[in-house]
DNA sequence: ATTAGCACTCCTCATTAGTGAGTGCTAGCA
DNA sequence: TGCTAGCACTCACTAATGAGGAGTGCTAAT
């Protein structure tokens, strides 16, 4: 791509460039360059070869007379071309955490807790999207007199239950008759096969003329569909203040907010089809779908559970983040959620 | 108490004073007082009046020759006696909201994120402690050949779950023996009276021999005596940001900190029994608990679900918060939680 | 007891000058 | 032709200075 306009040595002088910048978050000079590199240069040299790489949009200096640091079209080229990718493996932390939690949503938590701690940055997970997930298992069970609780397994062990409040209790044999009902008839099918006609169908077959049942099998329905408010786990949201480019005042709240009402990282998580043949998206700056993550870069990879259901690791950090540590992690991340994930869907 | 030291003159002005100061957030000059109350003094009478409050401790000057701010003390005082405690109903918002929610989870998350819009603060709900809650229902149930769903209803309709994974099928006849023991054995009992000792009296009772059932019977009590890794939901906490005193990088970063990590939370959540007769607590800088928010004040009450078992709405802003404001918000919602949660528990 | 007046303090803000890191350019060297 | 040394220039950053103003404390007069 870029190969024809760069030529080795301009590669080399702009990697010394982000390197540092990544290291120090400060601009960068020429005389930097000339000591940090092995190509013995002197500092006019790097001077000249970075007015070449200014005006090629790679690098940019914040006002005349300073350093300088890189443009989103530096980080881009230093991300598609410039990270060695060491497929070592990332702290055996990782797989213990993974193997002790059994949850879904513990162990989501837990990935985007630990993700946060090992590379300093805010994350957020999303948990796997349920529209298309399975029905495993449904029963009815009395509580008391006046309480039935529903309970539903889905595909990947995702239990969910709801209480229905009943007029008058019903009979054993009812509820029998209905668990039977309900397990034949909904098992297998996804959630969004469960829709109107499915469900007077099943009322019906249970006795439509039944006010309490018909009120019994539309809890079920909900319980089934009811979308469990976009369940986005967010973690070091409190790391740009490591930050300082980030860490002001206007900034820092407006980061924090976005992630705080977790609505509009929704629109980061859900897959764009852009994502490359590993999974792995990186956003650097102007790329960001978000406005208020400008001045951020985000790394996101979708992780899948089979049958296409799938879900999202984030990382939002500040546009010089530690990009190969963090493609590192997170693809080390997905690989083992991919693996977990399954493992515990084909234990059924 | 205070009565003996402040005539009345001096209460006037020490309440303009504070009033003046929560509204503006900059220190008050005498004159500024001069004009506000109706008492007709000139500044120069103020800034006498105000020399004895400085000297009593009421008030403070941040540097020589700027106008005064109150202290911790001057709030307490504030606080202890200046509040006209109008029992106005805080919109109808609230009921509304509250009727519409049945899960507790999305009920509280529903709470806290209310209030914080409703004050401008940052703020956090506790889930009601389970520990002396007591076990209404359990029920197991065959998911497939290797998984056992096991499901638990507490009073207030707490509903926990677990799925067991099992070697091999346990037949018909034995899960309706378990279930029988289970509920017959454990209902009514709290979560911290289902100790060891019950346990291996219920694996006697169900044939101790079985390492399955053994398994089984064991999660089951993990089951109910899990905590639900204390439940604090937070929210508003970028509010924070809006009070210049503590939006600064350093302090905000801690704040939000704390936040973030809830563990801090709850200590300030646990009742300490200082409440007063009305159940609402004050703390006001120093006092606080948590070393993070000695810039803070505090405002806690705890909403009972009969039978002692409590949790807690706070919040959290500037010293200089609208403590009148903010205490009748929290005294009625205090007042629905403490309805809403009895009635659904007495519809049992 | 209250008030007007005045000197004083000290924060805030804008201006100024000094410093240094870093650049661009030119001329000289291999 | 490519590299380098040198120099003038730019501009952010810092500290010092001073004017302005809000507010106080004290004193003397009412």
């Amino acid at each position: 791509m870029a190969d024809i306009e760069l030529d080795e040595r301009k590669v080399k002088i702009l990697n010394a460039i982000i390197k540092n910048y990544l290291e120090t978050g400060e601009p960068v000079g020429s005389r930097t360059i000339s000591k940090y590199t092995d190509l013995n240069l002197s500092s006019a040299t790097i001077r000249n070869e970075m007015s070449d790489l200014e005006e090629l949009g790679y690098i940019v200096q914040p006002h005349t007379s300073a350093g300088r640091i890189p443009s989103d079209k530096g980080y881009r080229f230093y991300v598609n071309n410039l990270i060695a990718a060491k497929d070592k493996e990332v702290s055996d932390m990782q797989e213990w955490m993974i193997e002790k939690t059994e949850k879904m949503e513990s162990l989501l938590k837990n990935v985007a807790k630990m993700l946060a701690t090992n590379t300093q940055y805010a994350t957020l997970v999303s948990a796997p999207s349920v529209v298309s997930n399975k029905v495993k298992f449904v029963q009815l069970s009395a509580v008391d007199e006046h309480q039935v609780l529903s309970v539903v397994v889905m595909d990947g062990n995702i239990v969910k239950n709801k209480i229905i409040q009943v007029e008058k209790p019903l009979d054993n044999e009812t509820m029998l008759k209905l668990n039977m009902l309900l397990n034949t008839n909904l098992n297998g099918l996804t959630v969004d096969q469960i829709n109107l006609a499915v469900i007077s169908r099943l009322k019906e077959q249970a006795g439509i003329h039944d006010e309490i049942i018909s009120q019994v099998l539309d809890t079920v329905a909900e319980t089934i569909t009811e979308d469990d408010d976009l369940q986005v786990y967010t973690s070091g949201a409190t790391n740009i203040f490591k930050y300082p480019e980030l860490a002001d005042s206007k900034k820092a709240s407006e980061l924090l907010t976005t992630f705080e009402e977790k609505q509009s990282l929704v629109e980061l998580l859900t897959d764009n089809g852009k994502t490359d043949e590993t999974g792995i998206q990186v956003y650097i700056g102007e790329e960001t779908p978000i406005a208020t993550m400008k001045d951020c870069s985000i790394v996101t990879a979708t992780y899948e559970l089979g049958d296409g259901v799938k879900g999202t690791i984030g990382i939002v950090g500040p546009k010089r983040m530690d990009y190969e540590n963090v493609v590192n992690n997170i693809k080390s991340l997905k690989g083992q959620l991919d693996k977990i994930l399954k493992d515990e869907d084909s234990k059924t």
